[in-house]
DNA sequence: ATGGCTACGATCCGTAGA
């Protein structure tokens, strides 16, 4: 089984992208964030003509998450109460799946930023809940988070801002604290290896990157995963997301 | 190198992303 998770940055323009790299990766789940659509302009047409149902939980212009599937989905949630959409779970083959869109943050000590430390808290608490109750549980998305100085381009740049500051970290291991390991340092990873490229700055060319989107699993899938990798072909593309997706195959 | 980009919904600029 191969999960994925991709923030597109507007589904809405990414769609063709998404399309013709679903065809070629083959995902069995993808998750996605920001597709920053309301649920009624949902292109569910185009996504089961390609194989795949979908749950989704847009709003206007901002945030918005999906899972696509190309098994059945069932047990659909939104899961705790939040006025933004940012995240959506749903049951593929026994496996809990959680797409999360976890907050920006902005600045570090803004409005935004004591946001996202609530936000993780609220998900901590919420993803005790589905682990007692799904011992196969993969949480998949763009958390905002760098968890560590490997995943900084320029680790010095960063120090003390938004993505990397203490506090966030300390919220991010917090989830792995529940039974969760990051996939990705499951394996030997090639170095400088990112997801997110500003789009200013030829950031992409000077691979000038941050690792902010993750797949965390259950001590019983991280058993089961046999490769987590990130897809930066996307990004070269024309009108790219900002995003690369990452990729976790299970046996 | 934090800007200089991109998407959106509103106009010919503001908000937000990360």
């Amino acid at each position: 089984m191969k999960l994925a998770t991709w923030n597109v940055n507007s589904l809405k323009v990414r769609l063709p992208q998404l399309l013709g790299w679903m065809a070629q990766a083959r995902p069995d789940v993808v998750c996605l964030q920001e597709t920053k659509l309301e649920d009624a302009k949902f292109p569910a047409r185009e996504i089961e003509a390609a194989g795949y149902q979908a749950a989704f939980a847009g709003q206007k212009t901002y945030n918005g998450v999906a899972i696509l599937s190309r098994h059945g989905v069932s047990e659909v949630s939104t899961g705790f109460p939040q006025e933004q959409a940012r995240l959506i779970a749903a049951t593929v083959s026994g496996t809990r799946v959680v797409c999360v869109y976890c907050p920006n943050g902005q600045a570090v000590g803004s409005e935004k930023y004591e946001y996202k430390l609530r936000w993780f808290a609220e998900l901590r608490e919420w993803l005790q809940g589905e682990l007692a109750r799904h011992s196969r549980l993969a949480v998949l998305g763009d958390f905002n988070v760098a968890p560590e100085d490997r995943d900084v381009h320029d680790p010095k740049a960063w120090e003390g801002q938004v993505h990397v500051s203490p506090p966030e970290r300390a919220a991010f291991q917090g989830l792995l604290k529940l039974g969760l390991e990051d996939a990705f340092r499951l394996f030997a990873q090639p170095e400088n290896s990112y997801s997110w490229w500003d789009y200013r700055t030829m950031a992409f060319r000077r691979n000038a990157g941050l690792r902010i989107d993750e797949i965390l699993l259950s001590a019983e899938l991280a058993k089961r995963c046999t490769a987590c990798t990130i897809d930066r072909e996307p990004r070269r593309l024309e009108r790219p997301s900002d995003h690369a997706p990452v990729i976790a195959e299970l046996a």
